[in-house]
DNA sequence: AAGTTCTTTGCGGGTTCCCGCACGTTCCGG
DNA sequence: CCGGAACGTGCGGGAACCCGCAAAGAACTT
């Protein structure tokens, strides 16, 4: 068995490596890689080599380093070890995991079993891993209370941008009417019409923060978001 | 010499407290506290000791620590610790060192010698050190290329934090219409007016987007800001 | 098949935003 | 003393946003 470590804080890498071969005396392996970009190419010369990717790196996020592996192999068994579970992350994973493949989240703030736990049981059983609290705000965000369904998150997206309602209804292909009925479902959601606020807020760009201080958008998703964005944009030049 | 370390990662923690123990032999004992409120109740019991401090921590962070040790001892010498050089993290930071007190910033990703010397340099010659790459972000935002004046980011945050324009010339004591000349100069800072994408932007949630995304403004600052409008809100009410 | 619920869309209006134009103040260097 | 730059303020208008009302379609239940 060979594993493959993407992290880029060089602690965390030698400690991963550590518990790597303490709770898989089978890995015959490990390799090292500092970047997202970096674990893509070793990805792709040890193709049987199981990965533990962290999520937050600069500048190629573990998000973007995983959909492209996936999409070479979508077998590979990735073990997402980050800091944070905020729904930001949790939302940018699975909407990238492949159909039946195994995968697992767990928090670096997790004990030292509880990670030897995961490791064994994805890359030995195959068995999917997700951490408690990352389950916590899975179940937050699909469940009822105050979840997005993916279309809401979607023009939540295009207004974190600024796009203007005419431009989201373009790109959305919806009318103008029903982005800004989507809009509303938003406000609502976020509480954005606290009482004894009247006319403080503009209802947009609170939103906006509401999110962000929910943890519902980050840095991250903002960044990927931006660059779909261009994409969509330059199609449109010609 | 007493030295106290504020850092929520155990991995980081233990890296500190080693490199503390070889670059001050004449320190006699290390505390460590895991969050930013902890570090301010063992600051106040150990008023001598000098601090290293994260930034990033949950739920309270460095800043906020940092803000609260130097208004009870404004002589304290603390060396900040951080991942990021971000404008937000800088700006934070300058706006609440104390006159005359001894600080440091440096990036968590600098070598174990550029560590030592800092350690040494504030907490034995009591000199301040500011990593290269620090003082880039500082020279950029307060010079004049791109660079915001006070003024500026007071309102650059404030639309951030959802404000109509009315609000914010209540809240800052402007005319409305100062309000919306500034609002002017940062859309032109933020080069919001990009050519071709007429009509597609909302300019003020652009603005707040690609401050975002230049790392101008970050989710700590966000949160910060929050707790002091939320502050202002309550003063209104009676 | 009929009824219920959810989504999409149009219309119309009140409000806020974006910004050009104009006028006054303050503070400088000449 | 004067011209210019920088900042604060008022006015006005066109555009975008916020949203209640209402009708038509889709999807799902019974």
């Amino acid at each position: 068995m060979k594993v493959l470590i993407v992290e880029d804080d060089p602690l965390h890498r030698s400690y991963l490596h550590e518990q790597v071969s303490a709770a898989l005396p089978e890995c015959s392996v490990v390799f090292e890689a500092a970047s997202g970009g970096e674990g893509e190419v070793l990805a792709r010369a040890h193709g049987k080599a199981h990965i533990v990717m962290d999520l937050q790196m600069q500048p190629r996020t573990g998000i973007e380093a995983a959909r492209v592996i996936w999409r070479e192999r979508p077998g590979t068994r990735i073990l997402f070890w980050s800091n944070y579970a905020d729904e930001a992350y949790v939302r940018g994973v699975s909407r990238i995991v492949p159909d039946g493949a195994a995968y697992g989240y767990v928090l670096k703030s997790a004990s030292e079993e509880r990670l030897k736990l995961a490791l064994r049981s994805i890359f030995v059983e195959n068995q999917c891993v997700i951490d408690r609290e990352v389950r916590g705000t899975q179940a937050m965000s699909f469940g009822q209370t105050g979840g997005f369904t993916d279309a809401e998150y979607e023009i939540l997206v295009d207004i974190a941008l600024g796009l203007t309602d005419r431009a989201i209804a373009d790109r959305r292909r919806m009318s103008l009417r029903s982005v800004q009925n989507r809009l509303q479902q938003i406000y609502d959601k976020l509480d954005v019409y606290q009482t004894g606020t009247d006319s403080l807020f503009n209802l947009r760009a609170r939103a906006v923060t509401t999110a962000v201080l929910r943890k519902l958008l980050n840095y991250g998703a903002l960044e990927r978001a931006e660059a779909e964005l261009q994409d969509w944009l330059g199609g449109l030049g010609r």
